[in-house]
DNA sequence: AGTTAAAGATTGGTCAGACCTTTGTCCGGC
DNA sequence: GCCGGACAAAGGTCTGACCAATCTTTAACT
């Protein structure tokens, strides 16, 4: 089923304007907008593509290398090149803002305040459209950090699937995507310092609260229990030092795993 | 003024594992986060820097392409390749969300409700820190508004800027950053139907109470004036027939429109 | 002498062809 | 029937070259 006749890569016209590479972007950019392509389909073989396209290989290389770069496509060597599909909610890819946090020196204070204000939305949302099913999982997240006052590790693991979880309940994916994408850089820089318990009875606490917020159906009382947990939240991760800065990796292909400080 | 010497760009230890170009994008990344790099700094030349980092010209051109694509380098021909400097306040490109609203086929009112949901939160940062500076600049705009009923395009740009304005007195770059990825895609929309004037006096209203709740640092009335605001043009916009869909520009250096003309 | 226009050097953009590494599949041996 | 090796497919990298846009320098002209 994945025959592609060339009618659907058509030949890029000459446009003499801009680069060739950017020809090649929009050209795969249209068919995703068209429809034409869907997550977890494969390309053509890039010798074939670029042929279809009319351009050399390296040309095409840079365009499909564009597009992973924002996460559209993922490339497996020896296997081909395929649309991202999450499984989950879509993901849009954190590191652009980790640069820029770097490049304009973004503090730890602004991060926290933006994820505040989307939780804090996500959450109000949350609480309106929350079903069943939904509230369930988030009960059972709650619980997991009750039974995990003693492993950090595992404690944060149930912390961010009941963000996950209320992203989902939210019924935004653009707000969802959003908020992953700062909470991800936090989480990351958290992850260093998660050794040191502190006070995991008291966020465990607050989550439920959030829970009861959601499952009552009362929007303001969630955004500001919402609040309150990630202003707690912050000023215990404030107390160790932090940074959000390096991250190795991004697309997931979880290799190293050394995050050890080697400096 | 930059001078490179090669001890900034340390050659890429061989490291068998995974892709050489991952290696480049990691090197230059590092660069960022050691401050090593700033806005506006050019970097070496293609063929100095690949023997610098010890790679073939074609690998580290994979790498600068995978961070132009993230809008954090930009190559000019004859020029070189330099890190962004966006005069305002930080960019973050919104074709990632654009390709993921495609892709997931993502629902106008979710694009909208996000945006509210960013702009209200926004906007009550605001009510609580704008100076009197940027509140100068929001009425100045609100004035542009009024005095441009009869020109659409006019109006639009006034628009947009009011709601610049508001983000940066926000004081917080990552939600302003954020809110722009949204935003322009609903404007880039709004451009193509500008033509049809609905109820510009009225938005032009509705603009004026938000300044004025920012003015009276009311967090509260500034969220549910701008909340308000920000229905009432999803709908006036839901009339006409909209599309999210291609927008041909994306790292263009989207010059125009800075806030602030009397520093 | 100052200004402008042309020539040259610099630098990113593209192309061609080749080879390597990884992945996936198929077939034969156990 | 299961497993492992061989082969093919596909992306990753490299060398080397040439093109096109840009910047810089120089020289001619006013």
């Amino acid at each position: 089923m994945t025959d592609f006749n060339s009618d659907l890569f058509k030949t890029i016209i000459p446009e003499g304007r801009g680069n060739t590479s950017e020809e090649v972007v929009s050209q795969l950019r249209e068919m995703i907008h068209r429809g034409e392509l869907h997550p977890g389909d494969r390309l053509p073989p890039e010798r074939d593509l670029a042929k279809l396209l009319g351009v050399s290989r390296p040309t095409l290389r840079a365009g499909i290398r564009s597009l992973s770069a924002v996460g559209i496509l993922q490339s497996r060597q020896g296997a081909g090149t395929f649309v991202v599909q999450s499984e989950g909610p879509p993901q849009l890819d954190s590191s652009p803002l980790r640069l820029m946090a770097s490049l304009h020196g973004f503090t730890s204070a602004e991060m926290f305040e933006a994820r505040q204000s989307l939780e804090m939305a996500i959450a109000g949302l949350a609480a309106e459209r929350a079903t069943g099913d939904q509230m369930a999982s988030m009960a059972e997240e709650v619980t997991g950090m009750f039974a995990s006052l003693d492993e950090p590790e595992q404690f944060l693991v149930h912390d961010m699937r009941f963000h996950q979880t209320v992203a989902a309940a939210s019924g935004n994916r653009i707000l969802t995507a959003l908020m992953n994408m700062v909470a991800t850089i936090l989480f990351d820089a958290r992850r260093k310092t998660v050794k040191h318990a502190t006070d995991l009875k008291e966020s465990a606490e607050m989550h439920r609260k959030i829970y009861r917020a959601i499952r009552e159906h009362s929007p303001e009382a969630a955004r500001l229990t919402m609040r309150d947990h990630l202003m707690l939240a912050q000023r215990a991760q404030e107390a160790e030092g932090i940074d959000y800065s390096d991250a190795a990796d991004v697309a997931g292909n979880g290799d190293g795993a050394d995050a050890n400080p080697a400096t």
